[in-house]
DNA sequence: TATAGTAGGTACCTAGAGGAAAGTAACTAC
DNA sequence: GTAGTTACTTTCCTCTAGGTACCTACTATA
């Protein structure tokens, strides 16, 4: 959070460094545990914190926070707080988020078609390795 | 989209600790460096150690060499070894790394049209923290 | 009084990723 | 015999993401 003196695109661009174009949209869609929580909440819709912890068993309450704030202030996800007593706050994908859908869509039907073909490649490369001592 | 009963979401029902089918997807093509050095074999074709490490400027020679053999195990990479002196190695895409590359166009599409998106709504969350204190 | 439910916040600590820099093999050129 | 080249490898060190555990406020319930 210090050092965010520019946006991801910025880094794209003005970064000769990484000369990588995707490389900001992997950092804001791919961090780690978002994937599974944006697809939580398109798949299963609008849910409470408790039910996003539970159904992401292995994910702590500090972490799935830390997560859905960066998701909420990167606009893929909408946070509304009810001040009940016990509170109640519910989270939702946004428009924004929501038009990744299509782009999960293409991830897992990759991973449909090639993800057997990555294992086979692991299992020779694997085997390989052993032969060769 | 929560009830589709076949394809990818049966996955996510059956595995309750994951809760997400591209989660393995993630890990194999989105982990740390890795879309940065199938961008550059992708886009500027086979090349060698020493070209991917001057291109991708602000890696190390130990991870380049750590993210290279993940990808030549995973099939996505091919590395052909040339016994000269001194030693030449050459980098390229594989068959089964291709087949990302309409997923990194995909990729590259949202970014442009989304990309500014996200940091408005980085700046507007930003100004209402500090005008909420 | 104590406990449960709710959505976190906070302090402390560890494991592992990643960086810096030097080493290695193998041969050539000088 | 020393420097140069390439593609790493190894050692050491730092840094931080993430885990554990406890804390907040508020109310209902036993």
């Amino acid at each position: 959070m210090a050092t965010e003196t520019s946006g991801p695109a910025a880094d794209a661009m003005t970064d000769p460094e990484l000369a990588c174009p995707i490389s900001p949209v992997v950092d804001i869609v791919f961090s780690r545990w978002t994937s599974p929580i944006l697809w939580s909440l398109q798949t299963f819709g609008r849910q409470r914190f408790v039910e996003l912890e539970r159904r992401i068993k292995s994910i702590t309450p500090k972490v799935l926070t830390q997560r859905l704030r960066q998701l909420e202030r990167d606009g893929l996800v909408v946070r509304t707080y009810h001040p009940e007593v016990p509170p109640r706050v519910e989270y939702e994908i946004s428009e924004l988020g929501r038009s990744l859908a299509p782009l999960f869509a293409h991830l897992a039907e990759w991973a449909t078609t090639n993800l057997e073909h990555v294992e086979r490649a692991r299992r020779h490369y694997d085997d390989a390795g052993v032969t060769r001592g």
